[in-house]
DNA sequence: AGAAATTAGTTTGTTATCTAACTATTATCG
DNA sequence: CGATAATAGTTAGATAACAAACTAATTTCT
């Protein structure tokens, strides 16, 4: 060996490597699952608000799914342009708005999940859930610690 | 509970969407401290040609970063405004093309490298190397079942 | 040998995200 | 109270990736 190498460097650098890989191959993946008229983030917004109830602000689901907020502006008008979901002006404070899920709505995250389902199921039988479930929690602790350290870094801690 | 949650279907979702926000916070993160004029896919294009020398094709890079060759295309044709690589025709096959890393390249490389390695330690030390080199091998087998999975449907296998 | 298929690289157009900057509204503080 | 800060949402502009389609060169197959 005539370079030390730095192979701490390359540990961090690998998991970075996989990680961006398998987003990127999850989200092609998904995407062709999920329905022709939506993307993984719109689902995962009508999801979000499905599953945890409407009434929340779009700045609100932005630090949720950690995007920024003209992010979410799109998100939330093309799914408002598609009926999916219904926006409230605030009343108590007029800068905000709250995003409510819709019947329509409600019947296409029904029917992606119900797209969706067949090829989860085959992740978790091929892939196995035992690795999925060791994997979960290491991912959400290095989550946690990235996202901890951004909000050290811009002060928001 | 009324509804019988799919639990199954949660799990791989879950897992995407920890690994997604790894990968948005990685980027934004790597991008700030690599340098200026280096973005996180040139950089690592820079670091391949530098740790496994030159002469590969556009298209068996944009293989080994799982990208299309379209993505690789603009990677390089930026390195080599920049001076960090040199592409060289084919000869043998005059469809193929060559790069190679310049001086200017490495020294680039081994600028951006010297701005990594203290955030890299420092995700190291916070994190914990245990955690990490746990994540590592099962972030690589899931990417490779769910790339494996992709060449197949794509009839590359 | 010649037609058809494949491969390498590129061009074009689309999309999702980001940052910076703007408006409107509310909160803070001197 | 009134000026200044902060906050919610949006708009504008930039960028990095993708898919589809194209050109040129090579390989395969009949």
């Amino acid at each position: 060996m005539s370079e030390p190498k730095d192979l701490s460097a390359d540990l961090v650098f690998q998991v970075f490597n996989e990680i961006g890989i398998i987003d990127s191959l999850a989200n092609t993946e998904l995407t062709r699952h999920i329905a022709p008229n939506l993307n993984t983030s719109e689902f995962a917004v009508l999801n979000h608000l499905a599953r945890l109830g409407g009434g929340k602000t779009p700045s609100w689901l932005a630090k949720a799914f950690q995007m920024t907020r003209p992010s979410m502006t799109a998100i939330v008008s093309k799914l408002s342009a598609k009926g999916y979901v219904r926006v409230e002006a605030g009343e108590k404070d007029r800068r905000e708005k709250f995003v409510w899920i819709t019947d329509a709505g409600l019947d296409a995250r029904r029917d992606a999940l119900q797209r969706l389902k067949p090829r989860l199921e085959q992740v978790i039988a091929d892939f196995g859930a035992e690795r999925l479930r060791a994997l979960l929690p290491l991912a959400m602790a290095f989550r946690a610690y990235l996202d901890e350290e951004r909000n050290e870094r811009d002060g928001l801690a």
